[in-house]
RNA sequence: GGCAGCGUAGCUCAGCGGUAGAGCAGGGGAAUCAUAAUCCCUUGGUCGGGGGUUCAAAUCCCUCCGCUGCUACCA
């Protein structure tokens, strides 16, 4: 069955000057839990990542190392790929902005731009600071000895003109607000939505998209004196990794492109919302369906930041808690948008609260009744009351209650759904105590086991996307054939067969036991 | 300064015109299948202060206080 459905996600690609950090890490987990549930759900799906390689900076450090810059960015973006090995993300291509695919694409894009007059040659001028090789707005300079302007860091600022080509920004204000305007949803959440929309509202000035003062980027088509400036470049790759400029019938642009999210934290919201869709209408290709812009994370209450060298390895995380376990964390604790406070007792918490106790324990709870009292074999129902359709009902409608969360990228509240069920489930436990009817009644315990082995099913179905290693362990115990893992078995028809052997049940989530302090 | 948002139980937050809610934490109890997990009950708030509209306000309006975000080229 081939699919149709078609479904194309981004992460940023991440400045491979940057070490990998904990926001890294969780802007590349929104979307595999996003990409993975999309396949599960029928689509056909591209999730792409990769590494932003140009600019000043890099071109620094790797003078700094000792090396050319493609050998140094060789060496610091496997950083990101050795992240996404280590979170299992199933990203489907990982894209470098020094790769000829997109030197070519890029290229391409601009020479468009030239040709539907979107791009002029301008000179760029502003008080720049040598020292800290930023420009600085004539505001934020206070007026030093003998006439000299002072940056707020202390750095003297001269005056600089360069020639700059420049993209024709302003003319867009009112296609952009009405862009905004028919797509409510583009940019998620509704408070960054506002943001943007009162920025274009004040009006937009001419971006400049080039410079003369570095070599270390794509060279502008028939003028070599200049580099394309970070943005166009960068944002670029999105379509390069679609096969732009191949945007033939058959081609991959064809299929993917719109893409359905562009996944971003809220610092580079602005180039996402704003000059990506301006570039693309401008060059008469269709803007992204939605820019999402989370939070950030504060570790222990405290901003991360380089001076306080607070920011978490990736890896850390993983080895402390497990990765099922900070995937679940970093997805539930904060309503996706938001800012979130990373504390180890927090995490902890939800481990042992959520993970050992409510989900863990009830499979644990389940299939070793089961284990003991069936046979090892999935146990055969007799007929169902009024409580085992209640809860087998409420299984059934998890599907499309997730898939309406995650249609919002509100994992949080998706994994709040699974866990009411959870809830559920353990209540349905002790209300009918299969433990007493083993006794009494041990046609009716087998009934009850098999409801809930069935309700087990689901969930675990449904957590595969956020937690995949522990929902295949889980499945694997209720014997679900890996054939049968997808949401459309996410019905009576692919029950639970009774009879079936089970193998030993063995438990999911450890508790996490807090080592003594020092 | 301007624009926007927020301030509700110890903590994190939901509610946004009809006599205060959830999860976690705290207290008590039941049960014993299970990773001493589960289930039930429960303590706890004059919903930032003040004023107004209304039969009725966390919920609408005004004002004050406090906090946060945005206010362009920083990847």
């Amino acid at each position: 069955m081939p699919a149709t459905k078609h479904y194309y996600l981004t992460t940023p690609i991440y400045y491979v000057n940057d070490v990998p950090h904990i926001g890294h890490a969780y802007t590349s987990l929104a979307c595999d839990t996003l990409a993975r549930f999309m396949r599960l759900d029928g689509y056909d799906v591209k999730f792409l990542t990769g590494t932003d390689e140009h600019g000043q900076k890099v071109e620094k450090s790797a003078a700094l190392a000792g090396l050319d810059p493609l050998a140094f960015t060789d060496r610091v973006s496997q950083n990101f790929r050795d992240m996404a090995k280590a979170f299992n993300f199933t990203n489907d291509d990982f894209i470098r902005t020094t790769e000829p695919r997109h030197i070519q694409a890029v290229q391409h894009l601009w020479q468009r731009l030239v040709e539907r007059g979107e791009i002029y040659l301008g000179s760029y001028a502003g008080w720049y600071a040598v020292r800290d090789e930023a420009f600085y707005g004539e505001d934020e300079l206070r007026d030093g000895p003998a006439g000299r302007k002072i940056a707020p860091t202390g750095a003297e600022c001269e005056w600089v003109e360069e020639p700059s080509y420049f993209f024709r920004l302003a003319a867009w204000r009112d296609r952009l607000l009405a862009f905004y305007d028919a797509n409510p949803d583009f940019i998620l959440p509704a408070g960054k939505r506002n943001e943007v929309i009162a920025f274009v509202k004040t009006g937009l000035r001419d971006l400049s998209i080039s410079r003369t003062t570095f070599k270390w980027g794509i060279p502008v088509p028939g003028d070599d004196a200049h580099i394309m400036y970070v943005w166009l470049d960068a944002l670029a790759n999105y379509i390069t990794a679609v096969g732009y400029p191949n945007v033939a019938p058959d081609s991959e642009f064809a299929r993917y492109w719109p893409a359905d999210l562009h996944m971003v934290g809220k610092d580079i919201l602005r180039f996402h919302a704003i000059y990506w869709p301006a570039f693309l209408m401008a060059a008469d290709l269709a803007p992204p369906r939605r820019v999402f812009a989370h939070g950030w994370w504060t570790i222990e209450g405290q901003k991360m930041s380089k001076s306080l060298g607070n920011a978490i390895a990736p890896e850390t995380l993983i080895e402390s808690y497990g990765l099922d376990q900070t995937r679940y964390f970093l997805l539930r604790e904060v309503p996706f948008g938001n800012d979130g406070d990373f504390s180890t007792r927090a995490v902890i918490n939800r481990i042992n609260g959520d993970l050992a106790n409510d989900y863990g324990n009830l499979a644990q709870r389940v299939l070793s009744m089961i284990h003991k009292n069936c046979g090892a074999q999935v146990p055969t129902p007799g007929p169902f009351t009024e409580a085992d359709q209640r809860l087998l009902a409420a299984a059934q409608g998890l599907l499309a209650t997730t898939r309406h969360e995650m249609s919002l990228q509100a994992f949080n509240r998706a994994l709040e759904a699974l866990w009411a069920m959870i809830g559920d489930a353990n209540r349905y436990v002790d209300e009918q105590a299969p433990w007493a009817l083993r006794k009494t009644d041990p046609a009716r315990m087998a009934t009850v086991l098999y409801v809930l082995a069935e309700t087990i099913r689901h969930v675990a179905l449904l957590t595969q996307p956020f937690m995949p290693g522990a929902s295949a362990r889980l499945l694997d115990q209720l014997a679900v054939p890996v054939a049968q893992r997808d949401f459309t078995h996410l019905t009576p028809a692919s029950a639970l067969v009774p009879a079936t052997a089970l193998p030993a049940p063995q438990g999911l989530f450890p508790r996490h036991i807090e080592e003594a302090a020092p």
